[in-house]
Order: C-alpha cells, then structure tokens, then sequence
DNA sequence: TAAATAATAAGAACTATTATCATTAATTAT
DNA sequence: ATAATTAATGATAATAGTTCTTATTATTTA
C-alpha cells in the first residue's frame, strides 16, 4: 500500500472523532479539505484501513461506522440519540463460560448496550 | 391486523428453521407454496410481524434476519461458514456493572460471539 | 526523467429495502 | 348471502449504502 494524500486525510479523519463516524460523514468531511475526493475513494480507502487494522469498521444496524479505537472494546448505544459510546467491559469469564459450555473456540466479543443515555433518561 | 394467507406462511417459514433466514430466503421458501407472491409481501410482513413481537429482527453485518425466538439471547457466528447459534448467556451481572459504572440506563445487551464452530475448527 | 503501476474521479451497477398505486381479498354491515 | 369497506397484495419504481469499471493521474522505482 502506498502511499496517499487522500488516504491520509481519511484516516485522520476517523481519528479525529468519537463519534464513529459512516462512510458519508467522512466523504463530506473530507471534501471541505479535497473537494475533489469522490465517494468511491472514501469507501476504497476506508476498506483499505480497516483490512490493513488500521482502523476498525462494525455495523451499526444495516451501515457501517469506522472507529479509529482497534482495541476490542463494546458499545452504549442510546436508543434517543443513536449515540455510541466505547466501553471497556470484562468479558474474559464470558468468553470462559462459552469456550467451555458450547463447542466453539471464541476469538471475539461484540456488545451492544443499548440503553438511554444520561442526557435521555 | 386482519388475518392473511401470505403472512400466516411466512410467520410459519420463520417459525419452522433455526436458521435466522433473510427476508430473500424467506420469498424463496414462499413461492414454492404461494408463486405469485411477492418481494415486497414478504418485507411488508416481516416488518409487520417483528412490529407486533411476534417474531425478532436484528442484523448480521448489514443484512437482516428474523428468528422465531423472541426471548433474549445472544448468538454465536461462525466466521467459517456464517452459521448463528443461539445461545443463553448470564447477561445480568455485566448489565449491573454498566448501570453502575456508566450513567446508562441498559433495557436490552445484544452479544455475537465470533469464532469457529465445532465443524470448522 | 521515464517507465511501471497503485490510486483516483466519475459514474454505472448492485444489494437490500421501502414506497407507490391500482387491484384483490378479508371483514363488516346489511 | 351480498354489498360496502378497507387492509393486504403484486408489480414495479425509488432509495440508501456500497462495490465495480475504466480511463486518467499521482506515486514510486529504475
């Protein structure tokens, strides 16, 4: 993978927010730098970054969010304001628990809390 | 919600596999008893029927699926060959934790553990 | 500095899903 | 039982999100 500007610009862009950005918010963003970036860019480069473990992609529902955090960690999502918050939870005595009660060798832990958020409650 | 043929068969298709289908699974299953059904019957119903309870949607990745059992759950997935288990796990301690530990208020934990299955590990 | 090729813009194509609308079927009142 | 009412349907257009194609451009290498 060599290197360019666009995809530079990408990835600075998914870790300059919390807010698990979509392929759409970075293309927008990314415009107001490069106008000229077109929204295939976007999701070629974002595929790279997340292939390369650069970032990390997930689906929210049916679209995908990019976060820069590749640390496995869950979510809190507020069912008000679709809001997503990383949470670092312990998951090692579940994973345990299913390594050992089923016949199936675990690799990773995706949780979803979904809840209402301060602000919302 | 007056009484259909079409989605009486389709809530019996989702009710008959373990399988959590697609929406496309589920018209293709469909036409073989009624052929001139259509797609959109099959969306309409499904949305209808996930509305009224009676059956649960969630996503993989970013398609949907339906599953018969609307009790809570969480689901293995097999990253050889896509399979969903669905498993009971003990959610309520990691629910408490969060409660206390973040100000959210959680109403529901969606957990997919990924790895591989006993036939592809 | 030129040659090789990865990256790009523009837009077509594709997948999953929802919306529209004229017609049909289930329910209700007669 | 029959007609009137309206939810459900089939056909198909429309939409959202994403990937693919291809001629052109930018980065790297020789």
């Amino acid at each position: 993978m060599r290197f360019s500007q666009k995809r530079e610009i990408i990835k600075n862009l998914v870790r300059s927010t919390d807010t698990h950005p979509t392929a759409d918010w970075v293309f927008r963003e990314a415009k107001q730098i490069v106008p000229n970036i077109s929204l295939g860019t976007v999701y070629r480069n974002l595929k790279q970054l997340s292939g390369e473990g650069l970032i990390r992609k997930f689906y929210d529902n049916n679209v995908a969010r990019y976060d820069w955090n590749i640390k496995p960690h869950s979510h809190l999502k507020c069912s008000s304001c679709g809001d997503l918050i990383d949470v670092k939870v312990p998951d090692k005595n579940l994973k345990k628990t299913i390594q050992k009660r089923f016949d199936f060798n675990v690799f990773d832990v995706e949780i979803t809390f979904i809840g209402k958020c301060s602000k919302h409650n």
